[in-house]
DNA sequence: TTAAAAAATTAGACAGCGTTCAGTTTTATG
DNA sequence: CATAAAACTGAACGCTGTCTAATTTTTTAA
């Protein structure tokens, strides 16, 4: 068969990503098959090649997409949030982990062929999480112009998704954890407490 | 061919673990091959399924072996240490990590497919890390018997390992941090100071 | 209107993978 | 010495990612 009309560009991309990411989300990153994800939008496999360029490139946007409805995820949970943003913040971190574990882990688990990059578009959809953190952490710091609060944030979510990637993989459960949402959360307010007490010092001596 | 006498039992298990460790280091999970590992130890696949039963049992055994080179790399590091074993700890994680990524990675992608569980010998192997970790964090603790220690230090190895593995993915490299060691071990500190303060209020109420 | 060029899509080939199993050879048992 | 058990191979099966030649459709240009 050659050319058919039945999607624009635009579409099949949508297309072959929505099926993708189905498949992602039932069998993980290990099971996943580029041929599956064809079957199953009704095309061959050398259309993902012609949309992608690689099977490479489709799942590092599936996994950007899983980046957007993470954030997307963690949007509602502060919306609905009370006085304790950073506790939502920290939930919301983990339970999109927990309701899509497949998805969260291939994020990780997928790496680039050395020399590629990533779409500027993605490296976007990626860099939003972050920027919520970081905006929340900020505010939490009561300075939010504080020296050093961007990457201290970030170091905030590898804190989180340290706790979080024990949990998703098993490791916890295996040592008997019984609330590691608690502990992240206990690390992440002791360290923001930390930031504040230095803070008050260093102002006491102007 | 039939049976050989080439190597006994043991000396066959460990020359498929020698090799299979060998190509984990070199290639990583995602390539790893049991048909390479057999071809390298001079004997066919079905041979891996004689000895481990499965590929995945020999994944299982590969990393757990990595957790004992890794262990062994932190009572030297922590031999060698001065005054400051936390630090030691934290720096013994990271360098383990940063000088086998490969090995590394495998221990956290590799997933034992559902129902089936670790031999007692191996999950000895990799507990034996966690025991290195909580017996330095109740020292630091000033109160060795502090309740809830060992959850603690649990926290604080998920905490160092969130860090850790987004330096080996290169998500840190992403976001362009300069000191990812440096910001665990701060983590670290916080925490631990934290834990201090509180038992110090605690005491002042006996 | 039509001829030529470009784009999209497929089918098939290729080499590799994990897993299984019948068959063969060696060792151990009685 | 005969028989049973264990070890090992080789080939088959169905799957995978990747690439390419061929085919069809759409677009462009004359």
């Amino acid at each position: 068969m050659g050319r058919r009309s039945d999607h624009t560009r635009e579409e099949l991309r949508a297309l072959l990503i929505s099926r993708g990411h189905a498949l992602m989300a039932e069998q993980g990153l290990a099971k996943f098959s580029g041929r599956e994800v064809a079957k199953r939008a009704g095309y061959s496999v050398g259309t993902i090649y012609n949309v992608f360029g690689s099977l490479d490139g489709l799942i590092a946007t599936i996994n950007s997409h899983t980046f957007s409805l993470w954030a997307d995820h963690l949007h509602k949970r502060l919306d609905a949030a009370g006085e304790d943003r950073i506790k939502a913040l920290v939930e919301g971190y983990f339970d999109f982990a927990l309701e899509h574990p497949n998805l969260w882990s291939a994020i990780y688990e997928h790496r680039l062929a050395e020399g590629e990059e990533l779409p500027e578009r993605e490296q976007g959809q990626r860099a939003a999480l972050t920027a919520i953190v970081e905006q929340e952490v900020r505010a939490a710091l009561s300075d939010p112009d504080m020296p050093g609060a961007a990457r201290f944030a970030r170091s905030l979510i590898a804190t989180v998704h340290g706790h979080c990637s024990y949990v998703v993989s098993g490791t916890f459960a295996l040592l008997d954890e019984p609330d590691p949402v608690g502990s992240a959360l206990a690390r992440v307010r002791e360290s923001i407490a930390a930031q504040r007490v230095e803070l008050a010092v260093t102002s006491s001596f102007n």
